[in-house]
DNA sequence: ATGAATGCAAACTCTTTGCACATTG
DNA sequence: CAATGTGCAAAGAGTTTGCATTCAT
């Protein structure tokens, strides 16, 4: 089914690892190009593509999620190796992990129940952070 | 909260009703392009960014639901107008609308539970069809 | 009539790729 | 030293937009 695919040598460089590092210090999701100006800002001189290929490969190995936002795929890196769901604020983009046994279950059963096999799913919860919700009653009206 | 918004006026076209008929005949999401192409095909000419346009209309109505794919956005008619989930077909697209209350519990509950307030979530759920279990069996290992 | 909708092409944004050069193991 | 990774710029893919024209109301 899958390709005999010869497991790719990884190299360590520090291109590399500064778009890891990045991504360990962002709670949130971010883009390729955030993350490209933010390696900028810090003086970190470094190719657009090669950010676009560190992100893929991360991705590839399970080290970070992706998610498809309206500018672009998202990236962050992940705490947790087991499967998970994310906790978004839709203001300021924070996000914590977290699970939910009870929904996978469901997931499954709903959709053997349907006749299909081979189940998966994606869950995202979407809300305001208790931080932007003060910040939201502080703010005038306009 | 929300924008004044003086509800726009809609007029009735024969490309957004054509636009309309191909989105109630596909049970699966599709994008903007393959639906351009179905409309050729039946030598109903119509421009791309008409399609697009159309789409976003309906979208934003609520008439039809909305997924990015990695080859863009795709557009599905929506026979629920309560909210619900999908169960899509890895394979060939195929897609039914599901509900789940203990979900949408759940979420509340985990989000709230975080402190986050104004909760919303998106979740589908993705497996292989009765239809495309079999075909897949009948196939050749190559 | 009159303004919303269409069609076309140009413009945009995000992402990928070809290739010469630099690096890692 | 051989395979990988990097950087840059050009190419791609999907989507949006400006504008003259057409059409629904």
């Amino acid at each position: 089914m899958t390709e005999p695919a010869i497991a790719p040598q990884r190299r360590n460089t520090w291109q590399r690892e500064a778009v890891r590092s990045v991504l360990k210090d962002e709670s949130r999701f971010i883009t390729a190009q955030e993350l490209h100006r933010i390696l900028e800002d810090r003086d970190q001189r470094i190719g657009l593509a090669t950010v676009y290929r560190a992100l893929a490969t991360l991705a590839e190995s399970g080290e970070a999620d992706t998610i498809r936002g309206e500018d672009g795929d998202r990236y962050r890196y992940c705490a947790t190796e087991a499967h998970h769901h994310h906790l978004v604020c839709r203001i300021c983009g924070r996000t914590e992990e977290i699970q939910g046994r009870a929904v996978e279950v469901w997931a499954d059963n709903t959709a053997r129940s349907h006749g299909f096999t081979d189940v998966s799913h994606v869950l995202d919860v979407f809300g305001i952070c208790p931080d932007c919700a003060v910040k939201a009653s502080d703010a005038p009206t306009g």
